[in-house]
DNA sequence: GTTTATTGGGCTAGTGTCAGACCATTGATG
DNA sequence: CATCAATGGTCTGACACTAGCCCAATAAAC
């Protein structure tokens, strides 16, 4: 860590990819964090491609591309669209997934996301909310809570993003989201216990009263709790 | 915050520009924050177009452009380079800056500044550090109280950037360097006092002395107070 | 059935970006 | 004073990406 570490910082590169690339990388998060559930249709070509400021060649790519993989069921004419077909499976190899990750360290994307998300979570405490927004904050428990197996995770990512996005911050709700898709395929590489679910849930809970209580400390100590009891269950797979 | 605001957050932008103008920021965030200080050069127009993932050909028109605002002396031959003559104003008109800045909101950028070095305080805290991590951040707390006024904004940065950096984490590092500079322009724009300098050096010591001490809730509360009076500095000078 | 609005499919001309090669300039070194 | 290594300056051919336009298919509405 010499007088070069800020040298490497600012001058990393400036585009993870090309523009297809990058496109195809967008729509899989997508589809694998179920913002788009299953069978369900992602907005039309036109306005997605104004949406993600890409021209509407380089989104059919990315599309047809998704198609190939079985992602996607394209459908032409009135009400068609690309619907979504993909659902998370039940778990492969969490090896794998770790060595598929590209240069993306498993420690780095952990740290990321903790830090990220508490920090979510310590502002949203420390500001007053409407009702409205306390509304939103306990509905998406509720239905976390409420969820069945197949929809546990998109409703998991949904909560947690949530958080994120009551902070009314855009750059904020875009890193937490960043860093909920970095782990999501390591979590769907795991299977879901009754155990781990309930103690989930409490967290959730705990998260929830503490940003609604206005308890900046408390919000921060139960976000940090129930990352590390995800990340320690991650490295328990792998260690086993 | 209807069921679409996760869709909205997925679905922004896959880039923020084309590839000339992304590097423009880049340097100039480099130039700017004083990563490269006055004075010095940027690394050879090949090894930089590495780094940063484009071709020299678009790299060259970025450093021209920037030769043309007149931050960078260009010069030829063997020891040539593209040499830093920007040195930060004095105190503009925070207003315009604040007019200036792109989309983004102002409490966009302090919510999302607020949560993410929060968040790298809190995680270095909970970290066993060695010898040379403790020596690194206490030599960077050092070197600040030491500074010269014309040095002091540069410095801070390096301050605030090694807590990132020494998380281990890239990512945590790269979206703490994105914070830091979208309030560099601001804080450029407001006058340094001296009692101001006082303050925020007592409060870079908490910092410090809380992460050494390895207690996340102190290090929390010690940057969370730090980044509030910096935030409150900068609302007072827009509503005088 | 026929119509019609909406959606995906395909084409073209123009611009952005790239990799790689070669030229021009400079200042230290012998 | 000649040489040389490091650096910016320039060119070319190939590919990526874009905007805008029109065509084709589909299912609801009439």
């Amino acid at each position: 860590m010499d007088e070069s570490a800020n040298l490497l910082t600012m001058l990393r590169p400036v585009r993870a990819g090309n523009a297809f690339e990058e496109t195809v990388e967008r729509l899989l998060q997508a589809i694998k964090l179920g913002v788009v559930p299953p069978g369900e249709k992602l907005p039309p070509e036109r306005e997605l491609a104004v949406r993600l400021g890409i021209s509407r060649v380089t989104l059919r790519e990315a599309i047809r591309a998704l198609q190939e993989e079985g992602f996607l069921d394209v459908r032409r004419g009135r009400y068609g669209g690309a619907f979504v077909t993909y659902r998370p499976p039940g778990g492969g190899d969490l090896r794998q997934v770790v060595t598929d990750m590209g240069g993306d360290d498993l420690a780095d994307v952990l740290t990321f996301r903790l830090a990220v998300e508490c920090g979510a979570a310590q502002v949203l405490a420390g500001t007053r909310l409407t009702a409205e927004q306390r509304a939103t904050l306990t509905r998406r428990l509720d239905e976390l809570n409420a969820a069945s197996p197949e929809d546990y995770r998109r409703l998991d990512t949904a909560f947690h993003l949530a958080i994120a996005e009551l902070t009314g911050s855009p750059l904020l709700a875009a890193a937490c989201a960043d860093a909920r898709l970095r782990v999501s395929d390591l979590l769907n590489a795991i299977p879901m216990l009754q155990v781990n679910i309930e103690h989930a849930g409490a967290q959730h809970a705990a998260i929830v009263a503490a940003i609604l209580a206005g308890d900046p400390e408390a919000a921060r100590r139960a976000v940090t709790e129930h990352l590390d009891g995800t990340a320690a269950l991650l490295r328990g797979f792998l260690s086993k």
